[in-house]
DNA sequence: TGTACATCAGTGAACGCGCGTTCACTGATGTAC
DNA sequence: TGTACATCAGTGAACGCGCGTTCACTGATGTAC
């Protein structure tokens, strides 16, 4: 008992070691999920890119769900992290301006492996179940969130409106964007969605031709 | 000779009968593909729904892709159809207030298998091939030429360009509700998104507070 | 410290299943004379 | 108009394949004494 008790607090080298090989498995599995999407990217392929075999895959994950919550939970943090760093806060409109012509741009819509997941299991998630809905609906209102926390006022729109509307835009603006990609009117989408993401333009630049 | 060719040119009543058999299945792969996605709307189920037995499918398609495009230019067309019908042209502010409305509504997120197929199988699209995506290409090019051809004119920027941001947001709003349909976060969304598709609004009726 | 036993992370073959596609067939419809 | 043959829409069993999951196993690490 004192034994047992002893192992479970003190982190013995075996369980972090199962920690690390954890880790490679979700990375693996977030690129192939955001490349291929929740139901294309195989036990079989995960477990080969993260370098193991597919037997042990269940040591470390009740099920394949249960990995996909996991991982949408972890790429959602990290891509939200890494979308919205070394952005100055004490501009907002500038702060708004950036944020949505880095989601917007054509690197993020040709590397989803590194990107936001929405995009790329947007219409899978509808048919999903509670866990993985559940760990999205988290991962999204962490978005609004800091969105609505550094956006600019307006009148008329709450703040948290603004973050809900803007990032509706452009996660359907990259979605279309790769689903129309080779076609004119991808790129087109991509820079009418940035365009109506940010109506300060006119108060500033454009003194309003026409 | 002769008679083939007659045979090609007047349409025999087995030839009527098997094209109200292609219509049986597209309309029910219509369905099924909105409902669950392409990939999981497997050609058994599809054949069941419209009354058949699955061998019969490759009488009437080259192959499930080629199916899958069809449906899409057909659906696609049709939702469109459905999407703007009897809404007077006249008044373009109360026509865009209209068509945002109609489209980023409750109904339509709990009804996929008879909306719009965008949402329902936006994210498979990126993975899909050269005849799907080609087929998606020209029915999204023909909802931002009908919407285009109707909206307000803006300053500062295009019909098109209001357009294309407009359906990337409805599209966007629609798949994120259905995603997380049943978190208050997704109801939130799609009212934020018909407010953030209507800027017309501060100029008319609210006369704009804090 | 050294030895004997227990644990458990990871292996890889096997399972049952549903998939897209093929194919020999059936029987109603169409054609030739 | 009547008969004999051809066509072909639709049937349903079968194919090879990849899926998620299970399980007996191996061998390195951890524990007890």
């Amino acid at each position: 008992m004192s034994s047992s008790r002893r192992a479970t607090i003190r982190r013995t080298p075996r369980a972090a070691a199962k920690s690390k090989t954890h880790s490679r498995i979700t990375t693996a599995a977030g690129r192939l999920i955001r490349k291929k999407g929740l139901a294309a990217a195989s036990v079989h392929e995960v477990m080969h890119a993260a370098g193991l075999t597919v037997g042990g895959f269940y040591a470390h994950f009740r099920s394949k769900t249960a990995m996909e919550a996991e991982v949408l939970s972890e790429t959602l943090a990290e891509a939200r992290q890494e979308w919205l760093k070394d952005i100055d806060h004490t501009r907002p409109r500038e702060w708004v301006a950036e944020v949505v012509k880095r989601y917007l741009n054509p690197l993020h819509r040709d590397r989803p492996q590194e990107g936001c997941p929405l995009p790329a299991v947007l219409s899978e998630l509808a048919r999903a179940g509670r866990e993985t809905r559940g760990a999205v609906a988290e991962g999204f209102e962490n978005y609004v969130k800091e969105f609505s926390a550094f956006a600019p006022r307006m009148e008329g729109v709450t703040p948290r409106e603004r973050a809900l509307a803007t990032l509706a835009l452009c996660v359907g603006g990259v979605a279309i964007a790769r689903a129309l990609h080779g076609y004119p009117i991808g790129d087109e989408t991509l820079q009418a969605c940035v365009k109506w993401a940010l109506p300060e333009r006119e108060k500033k630049s454009n003194p309003g031709k026409r």
